[in-house]
DNA sequence: CTGATGACGGTGC
DNA sequence: GGCACCGCCATCA
């Protein structure tokens, strides 16, 4: 399993009308860097089943390249999930932010030998 | 094997 | 708040 497929796999875990950092998936895959998440995020292909408009900055912002479409994109999925944004396209984390997984989850799916 | 390529985050100014 | 660094390393050509 490489790591890229451990960080789809927990982003798949996040719920419908949640988002969560990429700092936050990198600290529950065990990942050094963000970057990674971001990484595997850009190296992720349109058709997967991995909700990846779920995975937004630290700031609670979208942060994809210079993609326009793909950006207004990924707010439009995340409205329609419930997920609201301010005029200057962030959403309230303290609201809408993930929990993380738990610890029987890491321990059920063998990820304590990369972190936690 | 080597080098280029990246959806970030924290810190400091 | 914004900006410039720096750390970070799997994947692919």
């Amino acid at each position: 399993m490489t790591l890229y497929e451990r960080i789809y796999f927990v982003i798949r875990q996040i719920p419908h009308g949640k988002v969560a950092t990429y700092g936050q998936i990198a600290r529950i895959v065990g990942a050094c860097s963000p970057r990674m998440v971001g990484y595997a995020l850009a190296a992720l292909q349109s058709g997967s089943d991995t909700p990846w408009q779920r995975v937004i900055n630290s700031q609670g912002k979208i942060s994809l390249r210079i993609d326009e479409i793909e950006n207004n994109l990924q707010q439009l999925l995340l409205e329609a999930e419930g997920v609201t944004f301010d005029e200057k396209g962030k959403t309230d984390l303290q609201q809408f932010g993930w929990e993380g997984v738990t610890w029987e989850w890491l321990n059920k799916h063998n990820m304590l030998n990369y972190e936690n």
